[in-house]
DNA sequence: AAATTGGTTGAGAAAAACTCACCCTAAGAA
DNA sequence: TTCTTAGGGTGAGTTTTTCTCAACCAATTT
């Protein structure tokens, strides 16, 4: 008989971190996005954890995974516990020596949205070191280390958040090529800038212009909006400006908007926080 | 500016719930012991974690380690979601195809106490599998994958276990040796038995029965008191024998108790389990 | 039929976690 | 005082876990 007995290990609590990610996510993908990690890394704590109980959890299917029954029973006890993890984490935080404020955007947002507004929210808080990651997608903030996110999101998806502004786009071009676009149709021998996260923005305004846009028209597809936006100063096409991102450019005349017609993508601006900065982007705000 | 940026991660989850064990069991051993590494683990984890906040959660002291101000107000929260979950893995581990009930136990309840009564356990739950594993001390139900534990314990430590029976201790030996035994005089030159996870049960004795025991009195050391009790059996010396640990023993007249005076350890033999073998703990213990 | 979506796999690499042996400090015992 | 004990800290080296990468499926969708 052993001595010192070998205790039995409960499952590896990463493993069951990529279990609640993906059965809330519904999608490994979407699971290994969040944990910042590849989709490989997620099939196999998965597994680990199949193995570990010896029942499935989630059923393949040729088009991604879904919960088994089981699976979905689990799921709530532990979405619960991990949300009171990140709300522990989150205060723990807190405690930091210099107050540090993280924000998460879509790279977009951070260059021409945020990047022009930091210095005035530096001024204001000047005890407090913030910081910038540019995301792709929001990060859940009951989980992750940000304190604040400004994304374009569905403003009526919950209640949580601020809605900065509604997303309106309208083509948008330098000043000298302006006065050869009347109309939707001036468009067509024109190159189309379209940055590559937001791909439908020609469609959703075309349609919402009447335009049928011709299959052969030039496009230009750049990975992020901020060169596409450069380029479209320098007057190498026509981009799908948002407003809120284009409005500085707008005002100082580096670009025009030939036509009148505004398309809504449905989508807003939007500023979410955590409870413990709410107060902080409140008073941010009531300056916009 | 990266396309794929890298997400600033939080804590390592491991870590946490090593300043969980730490903060709740007040000490980095009791904390190793518990997750079952050694006491080195637990220091780098906290250092880990205080590098990640910049700011110390417990003081340093020579008799061990104290909880600052702010690790002691960041405690319930890591606490209670642990807890929570320690339960949700616990009903992970309902999904088992096979119902498996895992008991831990001190090694002397577990050879002495249990292991009679396991047939019969699992005569009445023939579709569980159970598993016993020794422990020097009790485990967290609500952390580790244990479903009963059966230690000595405190009896009013919380309300919370159900008493089995109460602790109490008397010498006891080889029926040749017990004539030659009528006060606890007579037991001076004879070997006492000591098992080391219990060695203060001759002093508690001793004490009781107004026995002041000579320094010079030989004593054998066991690591296991199942190892002293079978010396005992075989006239080797005076054990300390634990009522309800030698009851057979007695009842088989392998050993008998010379002298007439039993004391009470202030504790009892204990019975804990999960809320989900509750039942199967009481239908148990009626038929005790 | 080709491209796309989303998952899987196994080898190798990287990072995390752990052990071990030894050091340190303060407090109580001799 | 000096010894002993309790409880931690440290750093090197090892083991285990976790991750990535690149190639591979299988069902849609185009």
């Amino acid at each position: 008989m052993a001595v010192s007995p070998p205790r039995p290990k409960g499952p590896p609590l990463n493993a069951l971190r990529a279990f609640e990610a993906a059965a809330r996510l519904g999608g490994f993908s979407r699971a290994a996005e969040e944990l910042g990690v590849t989709p490989g890394a997620i099939t196999q704590h998965i597994k680990t954890l199949e193995d570990w109980v010896g029942a499935p959890l989630f059923e393949r299917r040729s088009q991604g995974v879904r919960l088994t029954v089981e699976g979905a029973r689990l799921r709530p006890a532990f979405t619960t516990a991990f949300d009171k993890m990140g709300a522990a984490v989150h205060a723990l935080k807190e405690l930091s020596r210099t107050p540090r404020v993280h924000i998460a955007a879509l790279p977009s947002v951070a260059q021409l949205w945020l990047s022009s507004r930091l210095p005035r929210l530096r001024a204001e808080h000047p005890q407090c070191q913030f910081s910038v990651t540019a995301l792709e997608q929001p990060p859940n903030l009951l989980r992750e280390v940000f304190d604040w996110s400004v994304f374009f999101e569905r403003p009526q998806s919950d209640s949580e958040g601020i809605v900065l502004e509604l997303d309106e786009i309208f083509p948008v071009c330098a000043p000298h090529m302006a006065p050869s676009i009347k109309t939707a149709h001036d468009l067509t021998p024109h190159t189309l800038l379209v940055d590559d996260t937001w791909s439908e923005d020609w469609d959703i305004w075309a349609k919402e212009a009447g335009w049928a846009r011709p299959a052969d028209v030039k496009t230009a597809r750049f990975s992020l909006y901020a060169l596409a936006l450069e380029e479209a100063r320098n007057g190498a096409g026509i981009l799908i400006g948002h407003a809120s991102l284009i409005r500085p450019d707008l005002e100082a005349g580096r670009l025009v908007a030939p036509l009148p017609m505004q398309a809504a993508t449905g989508l807003a601006l939007m500023l979410r926080t955590t409870p413990q900065f709410q107060a902080m982007a409140d008073s941010f705000v009531t300056f916009e």
